[in-house]
DNA sequence: CCTATCATGTAATCCGTTACATGATTAT
DNA sequence: ATAATCATGTAACGGATTACATGATAGG
């Protein structure tokens, strides 16, 4: 039983776990595909060594699969449970999330805005479409969270298109 | 002359050095402190360990100080320039950022939107005045990179600042 | 003068990425 | 059958954070 320190991966971690009872890393990589994925991705290789790391902190349940492959199938316990429910009701935080995408880090240093809002607005555009698609399929389900951080996503998306778009038309020639 | 894998980090570093023609580690976070950082901060230790690790690669040369206390003064090298330019005229990648908001965490796994929303709402408002008056002190001059990417700052703040009001907002008591 | 903060740095830890590998299914 | 892809996992590496520490400077 090791004291481990907890990072967003492991809430993402113990958040699907709490709604699954019972699931693989495939199975986790799966719903992270499904939904937090969008705004928070992981390599699929964390969803083997994280449950580990959560497992020896005595918040996860492991149990090895006898038959077949052996797989291991991971369950939350109740300190797994507590955790999760402290972390979602602690004070809320003033932290500030940064923007960190590297079109930008490129247009800060110097590099010709044209070529990479081109690119840009068309990779925005389609991962919009992505989003409204989700929305149209969550509307009416009973997802509260999900679907209010879908909304961030397409909010931003919106934003992104609006600021990239004004980059790419700017310096047209206009003769 | 070791051979190491350029990240984000090692572009702001070079991104840096190369206007500044030498810098100490210290000076370092003073420019990122009063530019890039707003977009993608560092630690202030990776500005101990990335120069040197650039240098080690020849990117970057290092000399000591002599005297008093005998810092480290780095400077960007032709390969290091080139290394930046080549980065900066890159094909522009369709790579996306991830919002990785941290209170969005908590909203998908279901915490109670309010007090977060509230307390977003409060810091992105600070985080907005901030840039508006850094922008009033950049126009006019020929930065137009950092300008570019201010603005791209503002306008995520006023959407963040939109969307976390209408969480702080529904569930109103409208007796 | 003393204390707080700024300036400067090293070392250890650890999380996350990268690289690699193989068994099971599905498609052609 | 064979190729391709999905499913499942291990191991090594390395960048980033955390913890710690001390010398200089300024404010009271």
């Amino acid at each position: 039983m090791e004291d481990i320190r907890l990072t967003p991966t492991s809430y993402i971690v113990l958040g699907l776990l709490a709604e699954a009872d019972q699931a693989t890393p495939y199975d986790l990589k799966a719903m992270v595909a499904a939904g937090i994925g969008n705004l928070w991705s992981l390599q699929h290789t964390q969803l083997y060594a994280e449950p580990e790391r959560l497992a020896k902190a005595g918040y996860l349940t492991e149990i090895r699969e006898d038959g077949g492959r052996r797989r291991k199938l991971y369950s939350i316990t109740p300190a797994g449970r507590g955790a999760l429910r402290g972390w979602l009701s602690a004070e809320p935080a003033s932290e500030l999330p940064e923007l960190r995408d590297v079109s930008l880090l490129k247009v800060f240093f110097g590099a010709d805005p044209r070529p990479i809002a081109i690119e840009q607005v068309r990779a925005h555009r389609a991962k919009l479409r992505e989003y409204e698609e989700l929305e149209q399929a969550l509307n009416g389900t009973e997802v509260s969270g999900p679907l209010a951080t879908l909304r961030a996503g397409i909010g931003h998306e919106r934003e992104w298109i609006r600021y990239w778009a004004g980059l790419a038309g700017e310096g047209d020639d206009h003769t």
